[in-house]
Formats: C-alpha cells, structure tokens, sequence
DNA sequence: ACATCAATGGAACGTCGTTCCAATTACTAT
DNA sequence: ATAGTAATTGGAACGACGTTCCATTGATGT
C-alpha cells in the first residue's frame, strides 16, 4: 500500500508521480487546462488511466502537485534582492512571469488558496514586510492584500488564456477590446470609453507591476 | 428562430430566460457550483433539458446571465456616498457583501472579468477616481489594481466556500486554519507561523475593506 | 380548417473523472 | 531456484455531465 519507489526500477521508463506531473505540465502548457485529461495523460505516458491513478489521488492533487513544481522553481530561483521594496516586486513579478508562461497555475492557485506553494508565496511576501517597517498588527493584511491582488491578476491571465489559446495575436485581441469599449455608451460607461485607448497600448507586466507600487506605497503610509 | 415572447403565454408556468435564471441562481444559492446541472435545473422546472436549450444558448451563458442578475442589484442599491473615498469602499463593500451571500459570483467573475457586469464595477469605480484627483494617465493602473484586489478575494472566497460548503461552523474552519499555521515549521514559514493567531480572530469584511484602504493610499500618494 | 412554427420534453451521444479487477512484474523467504 | 506475496499495471466499465437531436405539442394567422 506504500507508495514508496522501489529499490530497483521495475522498468526503464517506470511511472512515477513524478514522471506523471512532468507529462501533466507539457499538456498544460501545451493545450490548456480543457487538454488535460486522464486519458490524454495516460496516451501520453504509454499506460492506463488505473496506472496513474495508483500515483495520484485524483486530479485536484494532480494539478495542485504541477503547481507546486511551477512555483517551486520559481522561488528557488529567485535571487536576493537589495532592498524589502525590491524583494516583493521581485517576488510578485516572478509570479506573474511563471503565470504569463503556464496560464493554467493561475486558475489553480484560484482554486487552492492556502495550498502549500500559495503559502510560499505568503511568507515570503511576509517576510519583507517585518523589513519594510510595517506595524506587527498591520502586516497580517498588508500580506494579505498583496496576494489577493496577485490571485488576481493571476486568474484574469488565466481566463484570458482560456479565452484565447496560446496568443495567436495578442496585439489584435488588446485592440478589439479597445474598440468594444470606445463603442460603448459614453453615458453608461464614461469611464471605461475614456480609458479605452489606454488598453491599446498598454503593458501587462508594467500595468500589474503598477497595481504592486499601488499597495506598497499604501503600506508604507502605515509606518 | 427568434427568442421574443410571445404576447399570450404558451402555459401558466412558461419557459422563459428570467425564471430560467432565477431557477438557477436558486440552486448555486443552495447547492453551489458543483449543484448547478441542466438535469437539476430541469427537474426543478419540471421540464426537459431541451426545452432549456431554447432559450439559453449554454452553461456559460446562464451563468453569465446569473451574475448580470446579482450585480445588477447590486448596482442599483448602491446608494449615492458622500465623498469619492467613501463611494469607492461602498462599490468595493455592495461587492464583497454579494459575493458572501452568493459565493459562486465570485467564481464566475474571475471567469469572465471582462463581461458587462465586471464593466459596470469597473466604471464605477474609474469614475471616483477623478474625483478623488487622480492623474488621468494613472487612472487606468488605480482601476484596474483595484478591480483585480477585488477579483482576488472573490476567487478566494469562491474556493473556500467551495471547500467547506455552507458554513456548518465558519469559527471552526479559521480556527482549524490556524492551528494548522501555528504547526508548521518556524524555520520555513517565520511569517505564516507569527501571524497564524490573526487567522482566529480576523473578520473577513473588515480584513478586505482593510486591503482597499491600502490600495486608496497608495493611489492618494499620487495626487 | 388548416398550415406554420415557436416551444417543449426526453432520449441519445460523446466525454469526463473515477473505480474495479484480472493480469503482470518485482521482491522475499525458504 | 522457486513458490508465495505484494506492488504495479492497463484497460474495461460506471455514472454524471453538457449538449444535440427530434418527434410532439399547441397557439397563431389565413
């Protein structure tokens, strides 16, 4: 009942769950969240869909392991930085960079909050706040606020990959929704034609690096 | 083809799209997410998932039209505030109330955050902006930071309701939540293990209004 | 009265996650 | 070595889902 790897490989190309996440991530990446399923897994691996799952419980604990190897690497690479200011925007934008590449961990990190990786994450945003200065009793929501902020924007990049694909034309898709909003009632929706344009010509990183400056400049108000 | 109604009713009890939806958000209300199926919806109608095709396109489509219809009231109940600060909690707030009652809102959200009733929210809050003297060129970022703070603890309340149901014992979960950070390991999470004691007496509404209060600021840093 | 057509309800299709189980392969004790 | 046990495999089968199809109903206009 163990599921412990044996001392010597009962085949060259024996499953793993290991093995079983890597295939996962290249369908994921590949075709999407609506790719990945037990059978295209188990086409991929050469097996059955009972081989998985005798690895894996089933496909909550398979995407939240995928996700777990995505941002594991990420924080594993993330160098240290100067300053706490820069550490959380190197940390915030390691996450979107690792969002931007693999769509599909955003919804996840959606679906499972307070998972492990997510709690990486928490700490480690955490951790630069005790630096920054911030009152004890104010760092629990400034942490709190900044991951719910970078949760999301990690979903709106998630549905937007479910919408589009893989970016046939990103250009082209910003400035149809540009157009859509500059066609909308001036009346109803002022705000959205002003700013029509500004989706036109607007940088995804920038832009959600903006929203970090937003936050930390809130919190160091607090000091 | 077209789906007007017809000046006479068919029946007593019709089909129509409204009492479709009405129907729908009953059981998401009731039963959640995972509740909502065109078999339910149909025996709830007492009719044939056919019949239902009629007059609503797809899944996606009455979900979207259930959200239209939650945020609409929501909309429309927001009484006017006195200042562009306080208008800007009163949307943020009417927001976070609604999804608390109505969990699967917040789901449906991040699904489509670009949909008529995310616009209406999104305008909303833009248009306090100017008021509250922001720079034009920084009122997209100030929107859009806020929307997606917003679109985050939606995810995340979605995701926990998702997990623990309808609130057998809400006091139980965070205090089992918290017992769970205090555990783990000091070395690898300082901050999550210093902070988990905030997870038992912490108020949710206060906590986000909290994140929105930073996020204001920071924008207000930038008068 | 009849023809037309919006509207209905339920059977049927294909796909999914998951379970089940007989068959196979590796390990252990003798 | 060899038998016996346990780990591991692969694929059939199950139930539920979203969706499509279609024969039937009933109101409307002529």
């Amino acid at each position: 009942m163990t599921n412990s790897i044996p001392q010597t490989e009962r085949r060259r190309d024996a499953l793993s769950k290991e093995r079983i996440v890597e295939a996962a991530i290249e369908i994921l990446d590949s075709s999407g969240e609506s790719g990945l399923t037990f059978r295209a897994l188990a086409a991929r691996l050469a097996t059955g869909s009972g081989a998985i799952y005798w690895h894996v419980a089933n496909k909550d604990e398979l995407l939240a392991a995928a996700t777990d190897h995505i941002v594991a690497r990420v924080m594993a690479e993330m160098a240290k930085s100067p300053g706490p200011r820069e550490a959380v925007r190197t940390i915030a934008l390691g996450v979107f960079d690792a969002i931007d590449v693999h769509p599909w961990v955003g919804a996840q990190m959606q679906r499972a909050p307070w998972h492990t990786s997510m709690l990486q994450i928490f700490d480690s945003l955490g951790r630069q706040l005790e630096a920054l200065g911030v009152p004890q009793a104010a760092q629990f929501d400034a942490a709190t606020a900044l991951l719910s902020y970078i949760l999301g924007v990690a979903g709106q990049n998630a549905s937007n990959a479910r919408m589009h694909g893989q970016d046939p034309d990103r250009a082209g898709v910003l400035a149809k929704t540009a157009a859509h909003w500059a066609q909308l009632d001036a009346e109803e929706y002022p705000f959205v034609t002003k700013v029509a344009h500004q989706m036109n010509d607007h940088d995804d990183t920038a832009q959600f690096l903006a929203g970090i400056d937003l936050i930390l400049a809130g919190i160091e108000a607090l000091r």
